[in-house]
DNA sequence: TCTACTATTCATCAAACGTTCAATGAAATT
DNA sequence: AATTTCATTGAACGTTTGATGAATAGTAGA
């Protein structure tokens, strides 16, 4: 069952092969024959192992998801230990960090998996993919999100919520396009670098939207501060 | 040459189906007939005004960026007026609020264009568009925010611009994703809602990046080239 | 060794794909 | 009125698409 060569089976070439190739030229953009050429097994093997091209890319996308929703709740759970009010930066750095990490040491499949993230979490015909597999573990970082803020009004935590998604999954795109604009001051590929700037970012994001929110409804009109 | 019953032209006809269809299901996710059914044209249409579906989409993304790069730019020179140092938040505003604008007041083209926007800008095939379509203003742009940030490492302009145009892209994709998440509570269609939040979250997060690393060059090095 | 089951190959299907071509109508130019 | 240009049509091109059924190889248990 598992090849001669590389010792893996052909279901896990092929979960491999359309990773890689659905993750670089999007779903529709990769035929069957694309994948199973890649991933060396003959045509049938996708039907056989998955029942359909878009079984596989379901497949594709749950192979990874239970594992990160495990660490992300790992990590919320241990930044409630002890003090009372959770930090809010602390709560979007146990979000991010099992992305940054698989990023920075996960390997090329785990790159491919969040290239593709991104280009989901961005489509309206396969963004329902993302709810599906990660939103009930969304919920309790949106929970811990509030708590971190008891004074902000929730829709100003779901769209805080929303900015930081939409930043995070275009940091895993890898469309080069920072290292473009940048003339390569800039590298996608830096994962300490974003590591470093992305809870930073956020939580002031967060709390600044908080704060403007909860001054606004008791006395000026207009923002308070700057 | 205009179509009896629109007024409009077969080209234009076209266009407006692209746009409309490729933000809905990607550009590989439709076909040439999809898109000339949608049109109520010929098939040879395509070839004929554009040569090929490539170039149709490119098009598509041509036909509106123009107008969005002379209104940021004019919005840029109106904050640069009278003041000496730039206000980060104005900065940001003139950067976004053309296509806010245009998300409320737009219509469905507008609309469409945008989630076309996310696609692309979350896509390693198709991102080089953005560069050749947006990078020139989006230059001027981070020159803005660096004027408005003068201590802030360049390095750090960048990566927040990448946050910025990260969460900016998502708010207009169209996914639903923020409705299904929030119950309903926040809508991806409440343009006001967003432009409340937007500016205020990025001017704080580019704040506090600035800060964090004017802070950290003082006293602690930082890893310095790989 | 026979049996049952799983995994894989091969050949093939109808449908859909992007593109092209010759023909034609309509409009503008001469 | 004759001619040229532009826009559009309908049909077809060869290729690729996702999917499948029949045949074959491999494996494990009885």
């Amino acid at each position: 069952m598992p090849n001669r060569k590389t010792g893996r089976s052909a279901k896990d070439r092929l979960l491999d092969a359309a990773e890689r190739l659905f993750a670089k030229r999007g779903y529709h953009g990769v035929s069957i024959r694309d994948i199973t050429e890649a991933a060396g097994v003959d045509v049938a093997m996708v039907s056989y192992h998955f029942g359909s091209k878009r079984a596989l890319l379901t497949a594709v996308f749950e192979r990874r998801a239970e594992e990160i929703n495990v660490e992300r709740l790992e990590r919320l759970e241990a930044t409630r230990r002890g003090r009372g009010r959770l930090d809010l930066e602390q709560v979007v750095n146990s979000f991010m960090e099992p992305l940054f990490e698989r990023m920075a040491r996960g390997g090329r499949g785990w790159k491919s998996y969040f290239a593709l993230l991104a280009q989901v979490n961005n489509s309206p015909e396969f963004a329902v993919l993302m709810t599906r597999n990660f939103d009930p573990v969304v919920h309790k970082f949106i929970e811990a999100l509030q708590s971190a803020l008891p004074d902000a009004d929730p829709r100003d935590v779901y769209w805080g919520y929303h900015f930081l998604t939409g930043a995070l999954t275009l940091t895993f795109a890898e469309t080069g396009r920072l290292d473009r604009l940048s003339g390569q001051l800039c590298r996608s590929t830096d994962s300490d670098g974003v590591r470093a700037r992305f809870a930073p970012f956020m939580a002031a994001g967060f709390a600044a939207v908080a704060r403007r929110r909860v001054g606004e409804a008791a006395a000026a009109p207009r923002r308070a501060r700057r």
